[in-house]
DNA sequence: CAAGAAGTTGTTAATAAATAACAAACATTC
DNA sequence: GAATGTTTGTTATTTATTAACAACTTCTTG
């Protein structure tokens, strides 16, 4: 188990906490012969990289390693925003109702928010989501099926539309990377979220204000097929009546 | 924030958890108004009842909950024969093979062993699974829909039945609770594998000698059924013979 | 109702772990 | 081969964890 070379122990210690969940930094040290110290190092840099939980006196592995990373990341970004866009939504969401939520930071904050939730049915791809949402008692997870794809650990193909037009939901609620008043709701990818919008009654969009006034990739839908955009109170007066004249548009605090 | 209350406390700290994934042993002192001596206390509680990851200075909330934990704790059990039946399965699927997967320990170790093949998509309906394959870089995994099933850690109900059925995989390697020879092979919950042994052309069983001449709840199919059955050397040359009359065996080393 | 048992909590002292700072060893680059 | 950067081990310092005890509450029981 002992590496002569330097910098493979990083992974070598992975591997060792995939097999055993927790090692002890004594425990460590020992099996690459080398210095208390230099584990504490590596396990630092590990736990940068979100490959591992510090815990006391050793570590641990972390799942969902990489997703789990750029999802903290992420969620510190704009979180205030975000939460209360999150907050917003959920309670357009009564107790008893069926959701559709996208893949994305905002949503992720309405997956949170929608924690407190009884009795409510989530359809979702995306396996954030679903990590947020099983630590929920009254909360039901139905996964779509589809591909796992680890950069935004979430599912796509075919199956994923498959699975969703088999779904009619209450509520959707999706995200964007942008809006623009020319082109519509515009997103990175198209795949994945095109057969949504037709899994539910509502649709509701959330979206921060920054990316409102923007441009991205691909068109998803006209700003008018939106029944209600939910944004944050970062929006300009002038953006928001231009906004209005279109759709309905709530301003979350 | 602050409960009067005393043990409520407990349940205080893991919403807060839930709410911002980590907090520290002062801030949490801090939110309840008592000493830190008492938080290490409740952690130290909290911990044993699986319910939060403690971290240097405070504590992190435990996702997957039970399922992690009982995953590991099953995965220790038998794991020398569970891992060569793991070993041996994984050698019957060929490079660019597709293979549907079960839920279940001993397929657990089959995607273990999975990881280095190259270029195989395997269908599951199985989260571990999907965690234990997001680290192979040549693997793709296609996981079915369906409802989330915290217990088990997969998905369940008809939507798993419906992607399934839209599948035709070289290999179906799945589990069993018991194999009985005059009950055929014997499940404890019937729903889920039910629809999966007709997604592939080959049907291998993956099961440890310990369940062979054992019974349980439900019949999933009968022993003749299975193209192929892989067990440990544990099996009695008695046992082994008279399985064989029946269908092809394999002993994994 | 008083005595006592069982449980919580806070304080203190002792131990263990984490951090920071520095120096030695090694490899790299120019 | 001198300069630079990286890795590692050692030490001292700070911080966290544990253990032990006393004060207090609560609940039981005679």
């Amino acid at each position: 188990m002992n590496d002569v070379t330097e910098r493979s122990r990083l992974s070598s210690i992975v591997e060792m906490l995939k097999v055993n969940t927790t090692a002890s930094i004594a425990e460590i040290a020992e099996t690459f012969r080398v210095s208390q110290m230099t584990i504490r190092r590596d396990l630092q840099k590990l736990v940068e990289a979100g490959q591992v939980i510090r815990i006391p006196g050793g570590a641990r592995i972390e799942y969902w390693r990489g997703a789990e990373r750029t999802f903290f990341e992420r969620l510190e970004k704009m979180s205030h925003a975000k939460s209360s866009i999150g907050s917003a939504a959920s309670a357009l969401v009564r107790d008893g109702e069926s959701v559709v939520l996208d893949s994305g930071t905002t949503t992720l904050h309405v997956a949170r928010a929608l924690r407190t939730r009884r009795n409510v049915v989530v359809f979702t791809f995306s396996l954030t989501v679903l990590e947020e949402l099983t630590s929920a008692e009254h909360v039901r997870v139905e996964l779509t099926g589809g591909v796992y794809r680890p950069s935004s650990h979430d599912l796509i193909g075919q199956a994923v539309a498959k699975s969703l037009s088999s779904i009619y939901a209450d509520t959707v609620i999706f995200g964007a990377a942008a809006v623009s008043f020319t082109r519509g709701v515009m997103v990175h990818d198209p795949d994945a979220q095109c057969e949504m919008l037709n899994a539910g009654k509502r649709k509701v969009l959330v979206v921060d204000s920054s990316k409102i006034g923007t441009e991205a990739t691909y068109r998803l839908c006209g700003i008018e097929d939106c029944d209600l955009i939910l944004t944050d109170n970062g929006i300009s007066p002038e953006t928001l009546s231009r906004l209005r004249q279109t759709t309905q548009v709530q301003v979350a605090e």
